[in-house]
RNA sequence: GGCGCCGUACCCAAGUGGCUAAGGGAGAGGUCUGCAAAACCUCCAUUCACCGGUUCGAAUCCGGUCGGCGCCUCCA
């Protein structure tokens, strides 16, 4: 079964065929460095991790290029207000250029930890002001930009295609509906290429251009990025459903204005997390990052386990309930693991049965149907139980299918093997106490153990440990 | 106001015309145990928000009602 994804520019489910045999370009909208990423973002991350793995499980050599955005965007709508990256600053007491450095480390120690593969390219927009500045030449020598009030804008009423990604209605565009329109625009859905220090005096990254000293527009980091690393046309471009309307739209109308030809073959979106009070965000005041997580007790892998329990194109509801859901599930699948690994001594198998083969195969099925993440969890757990199959075929298919669930099954299983010597040495001492009948001792290590992260389960066979 | 998505057991959810409606968590009973924990076994939706319709047949398609969410504004 090929591979078949949603194609939010096209009519919807399509097979997917590279422009290339063999190569992939897929260019993955990347974080704003403002703050820490909170787990909705983290979301779309985990999202397009599973894109790539799976495409690398087809053997499609990926170039996976994702920006940076340290520069450009407004906190304000509406192209006014001042830059976030400013006003982080000043909460920080910290340089523009010393924050977005903080949260730029800050934001891929976190995918890291969620085993997310890094991109083969991370390109930050601060370093790529000439090629903007040229992207903008180029739409202005075709016609598609004027200027006034001191910026440069996109004249969309010159790009009839504007608009089709989001299937956008032009007569229904209602700008202005919640927000005031710049008077400079000829067009309320115009938008920025560059703003000239002239109208923001607070502005603090500045570059000279031919249109003034100031800063690019947010969307023109992705079009001139993305086509300078996958050329000018390329595969794949993901991102938040929230980039639909305006972020993607935008960038469709600069790039293929540029060229004059299609820029992007599949773009695929992710769903949001949903919070009970709806979605999460800075503004909404319910950001939950992974480090809170981690100081909860869970474990970044946790996480990534509970997104796996739906599909990345549906809203998914969080709560403490679900994710502890997630961790029990995680650490169940990981003691089925063991157990499996006891029975197999010599590792996992390399040959397999035909059960053990169809189970694969459904398992690559679920994943090629638009990355069906959650199905694949579930046929993974159901085959893991079935007793009919060899525990070193279960183990095999397991071990093979992990390169895409990327939940690090080996790895973690191995990090519960290692002890530290003084909790072996109260282990010893826990058993002797239970030999002597001395079972408030034999509690009260079995507690101090636990606090410490070590679980005692006492067996017919002995006493076991694991480390959770 | 416009556009779109969703509503499946206590919870998170898969399922997109036809085998017994995945999987996980929680819960109940049992085996085991000094007690626990873990593991294993068993149980846990004749039913898919509601009402109509299409069909031999629908959770799955169509229409309506109610409810939730998202986008239309920087935002994953």
């Amino acid at each position: 079964m090929g591979l078949t994804l949603f194609n939010t520019a096209g009519p919807g489910l399509e097979p997917f065929v590279p422009i290339r045999d063999g190569h992939v370009g897929l260019y993955c909208c990347g974080p704003t460095v403002y703050n820490y990423a909170h787990i909705g973002n983290l979301r779309t991350y985990v999202f397009e991790d599973v894109l790539r793995r799976v495409l690398e499980r087809h053997g499609y050599d990926v170039a996976h290029v994702m920006n940076v955005t340290d520069v450009g965007h407004l906190t304000d709508d509406a192209d006014e207000g001042e830059d976030k990256m400013l006003v982080g600053a000043r909460e920080r007491g910290m340089s523009v250029w010393e924050i977005a450095e903080f949260f730029t480390r800050a934001f891929f120690a976190d995918i890291g930890k969620l085993n997310v593969v890094p991109p083969t390219t991370v390109c930050r927009a601060t370093e790529h002001i000439p090629e903007m500045i040229e992207l903008i030449s180029r739409l202005e020598e075709r016609g598609l930009t004027y200027q006034a009030g001191g910026n440069v804008y996109f004249s969309i009423d010159a790009f009839p295609r504007y608009g089709e990604l989001a299937r956008l209605d032009r007569q229904e565009l209602r700008a202005g509906a919640r927000i005031a329109v710049d008077s400079a625009k000829r067009n309320p859905h115009d938008f920025v290429l560059w703003f000239t220090e002239g109208k923001f005096e607070h502005q603090a990254m500045q570059w000279d251009s031919p249109w003034g000293r100031g800063y690019p527009g947010w969307h023109l980091e992705c079009s001139a990025m993305s086509m300078k690393y996958l050329g000018e046309h390329f595969d794949i471009h993901c991102g938040g459903v929230d980039h639909v309307n305006v972020h993607h739209t935008n960038e469709i109308a600069q790039s293929e204005g540029a060229t004059g030809k299609r820029w992007v073959n599949y773009w695929l979106h992710g769903e949001f997390l949903i919070m009970p009070s709806g979605r999460m965000g800075k503004s909404e005041g319910n950001m939950i990052t992974l480090s809170t997580l981690e100081e909860e007790g869970y474990h970044a892998l946790d996480y990534r386990y509970f997104l796996f329990g739906a599909h990345y194109r549906t809203q998914l509801s969080f709560s403490v309930e679900a994710l502890d859901a997630a961790r029990s599930a995680r650490a169940s699948l990981l003691e089925h693991l063991r157990s499996l690994a006891a029975d197999a001594p010599g590792g996992p198998s390399r040959e397999l049965g035909h059960d053990a083969r169809r189970a694969l195969q459904r398992i690559d099925d679920a994943f090629n149907d638009d990355l069906n993440a959650p199905r694949a969890l579930g046929l993974l757990r159901a085959f893991l139980k079935d007793d009919t199959v060899a525990a070193a075929e279960r183990l095999a298919v397991a071990y093979d299918t992990d390169g895409v669930f990327g939940l690090d099954m080996q790895t973690s299983l191995a990090r519960r093997e290692q002890l530290a010597p003084e909790h072996a040495a109260m282990i010893v001492e826990r058993e002797e106490a239970r030999k002597a009948r001395d079972f408030a001792t034999a509690d009260a290590l079995r507690d101090r153990l636990r606090e410490a992260g070590v679980v005692i389960e006492d067996t017919p066979s002995g006493t076991k440990w694991k480390i959770v």
